[in-house]
RNA sequence: GCCCCCGUAGCUCAAUGGACAGAGCAGCGCUCUUCUAAGGCGUUGAUGUAGGUUCGAUUCCUGCCGGGGGCACCA
């Protein structure tokens, strides 16, 4: 709709201002108050001359001939033109977001593009906890704004499974003995591993004996030199990763790709070394990157004893990634602490592989952080991603004591309403904003929140199972436009959020609908009326909207709540 | 010291250079003889500060004040 007024406008103004460019570009968008119409172009603003009397010319052509789309053309403010959608579009709208269902608001934004997105990554020993949530959440719902917008999208989540501190865990695992069999829980698993962690800490500032034991013990991992400490790191890893697909399960995220930094490890530091003298030179017996003739700063890249950083592993990673195949984005989600790393790695990169470089974004997510006090996996008073849900659930479950959800769909219930709050409470606001978290505030189930959204649509098909009438779309007269004409901008919006990768604008747009479809419900008795049809419509229409803009968060709709 | 990000109602957040800056929470007052009150209706309340660019600035530029992050062998 926009393009197709846009070309209107292109029209119109081609005619009145013959050969005339205007001070700036001519575009159609949405008002921010939808008081003032559908849509609005700045078409009068741009051309030079009194804006008001530009909007009379442009307004006489349009209505001379004005499409059936539009109801009605109007100059309002400092000189905007304001289009309306007529009652007949609005129909038409409300019969193709039926017909459509599930791909009503998919569209053309990333037609055909193959996007590899990167945006979980966890460290195997160590727990999942809740900042790891932030890049999973948002990740996942960038991916399916991608999807919704034609994109062949592919997960992958990257692991450190080298590093001190699994030398560290596996101190401790040592050191602080546990039987645990096979065939108990993960949960008891993961916490053996997380204070394993904890004791490897403490151990490693405690004296320089535990220490050197602490870097032997890697160095055997690295080497896998040592049966027996291959067997526990075997152990605790596999622990590890079945833990996080639990995890991420419940969250509903599905990776395509897991790789983890002993895999590329070696590359980074064939990469390098290829490249000193050209990319990299020595400096004080580290192999170093000098970004500041590209305004950044320097950093090492193969350490004193010529072992690979973060950042030769990531070229390797990068590298990796097209030799899977030639993304035309590859997408890497990181908290935003890395933003500067990000800058000076791709910009040695782009000294390697122009062409790979060129294709890869890196966008920062705000930390999670508390109010009171800090949280430290090396203390060991992390807040777990698990423990988190779990709370949640709790508290759904109090508030489910009066509904009408069956016995055997309670868990599966909880846990779709626990995950909503969850995710909403980060995708209502920008990625890069810090979040300071407080359980009562941030998880929320009345007012703007996941559960809202989620009830919204339940109500909605509430009211459809009780009724054998079909909806039609057709019987508007005398009825409020201001529903469909919400419904009109979903693919819009959906379009928006892709190309900006905000979700937040989709978080926005559902809480007006919800708003509005609760106002239009509080007001109007659907079933029996003489509109019933019609309300059906809206009803519908709204009920498949809010289900498809929950699912490109990554929120799932339950059947009842 | 250098670089990056952020300051919007009491609190937590929105806002594509435009039209009276949107919500929710908290507060106050209403509202289930209609289909889920996790709802609806009403009401109080905000762009850190000083300049600049512009017909028009929360948005762009500069200074100041305040907060956060990064800057060599961790990830």
């Amino acid at each position: 709709m926009q393009e197709k007024l846009l070309a209107l406008v292109a029209g119109v103004c081609e005619e009145v201002f013959p050969g005339v460019t205007p001070r700036k570009e001519v575009v159609v968008e949405r008002p921010s108050d939808m008081a003032h119409g559908d849509y609005a172009t700045n078409a009068a603003l741009a051309f030079s001359g009194n804006p008001k009397d530009n909007a009379d010319k442009i307004l006489s052509v349009i209505n001379k001939n004005l499409p059936d789309y539009l109801s009605g053309v109007s100059v309002a403010g400092p000189g905007f033109i304001n289009f309306t959608l007529s009652p007949k579009y609005l129909s038409e709208v409300l019969t193709s977001v039926i017909k459509e269902g599930p791909k009503f608001g998919h569209n053309p934004a990333f037609a055909g593009l193959n996007i590899l997105t990167e945006y979980t990554d966890p460290n195997p020993f160590k727990e999942f906890h809740i900042g790891h949530l932030m890049p999973n959440v948002i990740g996942e719902s960038i991916s399916r704004l991608l999807e919704c917008a034609g994109a062949r999208v592919e997960r992958m989540s990257y692991q450190g499974d080298v590093g001190l501190h699994i030398g560290k865990a596996v101190w401790g695992m040592i050191h602080n003995p546990q039987t645990i069999l096979d065939s108990e829980s993960l949960a008891k698993k993961t916490a053996y591993l997380g204070q394993s962690y904890v004791v490897g800490s403490k151990a490693y500032e405690e004296s320089e004996e535990n220490k050197k034991e602490i870097q032997e013990i890697n160095e055997k991992i690295f080497k896998r030199s040592d049966a027996e400490i291959n067997e526990l790191y075997d152990r605790g890893k596999r622990w590890s990763l079945e833990h996080f697909e639990e995890i991420y399960k419940i969250l509903g995220t599905a990776f395509d790709h897991y790789v983890f930094e002993s895999e590329v490890a070696g590359e980074g530091q064939r990469l390098v070394r290829a490249n000193l003298g050209k990319v990299f030179e020595e400096s004080d017996g580290a192999v170093v990157y000098k970004g500041e003739k590209n305004g950044l700063h320097t950093r090492v890249f193969l350490n004193k004893q010529g072992l690979p950083t973060y950042e030769a592993k990531d070229l390797a990673l990068a590298l990796y990634k097209f030799s899977l195949r030639e993304w035309d984005l590859s997408l890497t989600i990181t908290g935003k602490e890395q933003n500067d790393y990000f800058r000076v790695m791709l910009s040695a990169l782009s000294e390697i592989a122009p062409e790979v470089a060129g294709r890869i974004r890196h966008m920062g997510h705000g930390l999670l952080r508390f109010a009171t006090g800090k949280m430290s996996s090396r203390e060991g008073n992390v807040v777990t991603g698990e423990s988190l849900i779990n709370d949640t659930k709790e508290l759904v479950r109090q508030k489910m004591k009066e509904s009408e959800v069956p016995e055997d769909k309670r868990e599966e219930v909880e846990n779709m309403v626990a995950v909503a709050a969850i995710k909403f409470s980060i995708l209502k606001q920008g990625i890069g904003k810090d979040i300071i978290f407080d359980f009562d505030q941030s998880i929320s189930f009345e007012g703007d929140s996941g559960p809202y959204l989620q009830y919204t649509a339940v109500r909605a098909n509430s009211v459809l199972g009780k009724t054998s009438m079909v909806p039609d779309a057709r019987n508007s007269e005398g009825e409020s436009q201001t529903l469909a004409r919400f419904l009109a901008h979903f693919r819009d919006v959906m379009e928006r959020s892709a190309r900006e990768y905000a979700p937040q604008l989709l978080v926005t747009y559902l809480l007006e609908l919800a708003s509005a479809f609760n106002s239009f419900y509080a007001s109007n008795k659907i079933i029996g009326s003489e509109k019933e049809s019609y309300r059906l419509a809206l009803t519908k229409a709204v009920a498949i909207t809010m289900e498809n803009g929950l699912g490109a968060l990554g929120i799932k709709t339950p059947k009842v709540m």
